[in-house]
DNA sequence: TTCGTCATGTAATGGGTTACATGATTAC
DNA sequence: GTAATCATGTAACCCATTACATGACGAA
């Protein structure tokens, strides 16, 4: 999640931890937030992994003293994409199995959608407009079977949870319809 | 989280852990279902805690053989609050912190709200409706000043977690109303 | 007799958080 | 010169998941 989150922001440009977790804060919605303590062995993991690397700072000061990549001591650490890196990331937004269609999963997805090719944007659409129908229904079927038996804020609960989750179905429904009209199937 | 829940359902009514398991996925709305291997290692945990005991099954058939507390080999395990348990489940509904206004623990503390002090109820809805006012606050301003520079997609995701979040207010706000003329303050 | 579902459990792992610690840079 | 914010990092922990393993019981 935090991997293709970052992936996806470095993709768009090259960028240091700290504005990274600003960038995911907002791009993510406030919520979601990320802590530097999994930022950080995060952006480690990738770069050892080739997907991600320090950029060297053009130096402006003379002579940095001996640290090595060119930072004197601790300063900012620019990470870009590598071409291996830009290649995960473009196969991470092709998976369109249940982990782009779950609560985490498809936000981060979504987020990304520019960029994801427009088939597997559909799928994804429609995997999550299922999971949310099944979803609904079953809190439907929960309802009309125990209404009777639940104190009212249960009831509140459960009634607000299935109001939600028909209004994403009605979002997905009109984002699926606008993604089918701007390319429309072959023939 | 688990535990909360655990103690709730089993203030309710004792059960043994696949049945609470059932409960605890159509209670929390089919998502959060909680798997068997969190669950059992939580019981064991309560009971250890003194906080749930099992109940010694009453003996249909003649002789269980040697086993302990009742069980032949592996029957089910009934669990029931035991005094210090339902005391410790009232400090924790009690509680009107953050934990008790973020995303996972406001739906299990309002599953509760029937078993929970009027004015504890009354200070967590509040407390929720005035964190999902920021939330939106942030997104609406976030929104205003990059509308622009946005994708499409991105816009979608941001509007539609914006109007969720409005949506939430208002609901809160209804509940928090019927509370209060239920309830009306002293004097 | 075999299949489905009820029922309990463990081991390995995952993906994060909190709290802590440090240092550089900017604004007052 | 000092406070706020920018910036990076580690260690300890937490709360869950997945995958696996076992076994009882009822219905076809």
């Amino acid at each position: 999640m935090l991997e293709i989150a970052v992936l996806g922001l470095l993709n768009e440009s090259p960028m240091h931890g700290y504005e990274l977790r600003k960038r995911l804060a907002s791009l993510l919605g406030a919520f979601r937030a990320f802590s530097y303590g999994s930022l950080y062995p995060t952006l480690r993991r990738l770069q050892e992994a080739g997907w991600i690397d320090e950029e060297a700072p053009l130096e402006q000061t003379p002579a940095p003293s001996v640290g090595f990549a060119g930072r004197s001591k601790r300063g900012k650490r620019v990470y870009k994409l590598t071409a291996e890196g830009k290649e995960h990331f473009a196969t991470l937004l092709a998976e369109v199995g249940p982990e782009a269609y779950d609560d985490e999963g498809f936000g981060t997805r979504l987020a990304f959608f520019a960029q994801t090719r427009s088939d597997i944007r559909l799928q994804i659409l429609e995997g999550r407009r299922q999971r949310m129908t099944e979803q609904a229904d079953g809190m439907r079927t929960s309802l009309a079977r125990t209404r009777e038996r639940m104190d009212r804020y249960t009831l509140q609960l459960q009634e607000h949870g299935l109001e939600s989750a028909d209004r994403e179905v009605r979002w997905l429904s009109e984002l699926i319809e606008s993604e089918r009209t701007a390319r429309p199937p072959l023939g």
